[in-house]
DNA sequence: CCGTGGTTTGGACTTTGTCCAAAGTCGGAC
DNA sequence: GTCCGACTTTGGACAAAGTCCAAACCACGG
């Protein structure tokens, strides 16, 4: 198995992991899950009530930053954030029932040519997940 | 050349091409434009100042349900709006410059298999436009 | 045990998007 | 040509999501 996203963060040096962080980090945790900051807040409220927006935010955008965490903009309106790292995959929005869902990663991503630079790409499916299909 | 926004617009049966209609059809148009909705907002206003933001978003929304303009959720903050819809490509966003840009679509999206359906995919690479690399 | 710097907090603020009832406008019926 | 009904637009209130900031807090090294 990969190491949890809290496992990573105790991994890395030099970085105090606070109780605040704990939370959010362990909230974030699970297969197929996809929360919005607003979703890790008031889980993380569950917990940690004195826990605050802004820490929620500040520190989802580090966990991003410390390539920790990935950031999904699916519907413009919302940022949604993946713990799951490894193994690199993309996503699926159901039409159905608006699930987020993972998408194993059977492709290579096109090359784009054209003198461009490509660092990295991410794939958003839109159609049917296995219940709804 | 593919026809443009406004052209496939006029070809619509059973819709009425109003003014206001014109105007954003109008600011959308053009080669790797992407526009978000303040954008046509402010730029239609300078064409007609009476529009009101009411009807650009949805008068945006329209199109998308059409079929005539394609919706990007790159940044999870706004949406951008892209009026070429002929030929299917995708978008790199340069980490440089923030700048959107149309990429060739050459290579078939991956099926996902696992029994999804897939409908659509849509590529969102990161790295750096022509004029940053 | 004190100072220093990273961390958290609450609240104000901004941006982006949605909703709604009232007013306006267009095109066909007559 | 005039009128009706349906479609369209408008302004303004509202909601959701995210950002910013100064003050308070806390933890560790010296």
């Amino acid at each position: 198995m990969h190491p949890t996203l809290l496992e990573r963060l105790q991994q890395q040096r030099g970085y105090r992991l606070t109780a605040q962080r704990r939370v959010v980090a362990q909230v974030l945790e699970g297969e197929n899950l996809h929360l919005t900051a607003d979703e890790v807040l008031s889980q993380a409220e569950a917990i940690l009530p004195e826990i605050s927006r802004a820490t929620v935010y500040s520190t989802l955008q580090q966990f991003v930053d410390m390539g920790q965490l990935l950031e999904l903009s699916l519907d413009g309106r919302s940022r949604r954030y993946d713990p799951n790292i490894e193994p690199p995959h993309h996503h699926l929005i159901c039409s159905e029932c608006d699930g987020v869902f993972d998408v194993a990663h059977n492709v290579a991503a096109p090359d784009a040519g054209d003198g461009l630079e490509i660092e990295s790409a991410q794939i958003i499916y839109r159609g049917r997940c296995t219940d709804c299909a």
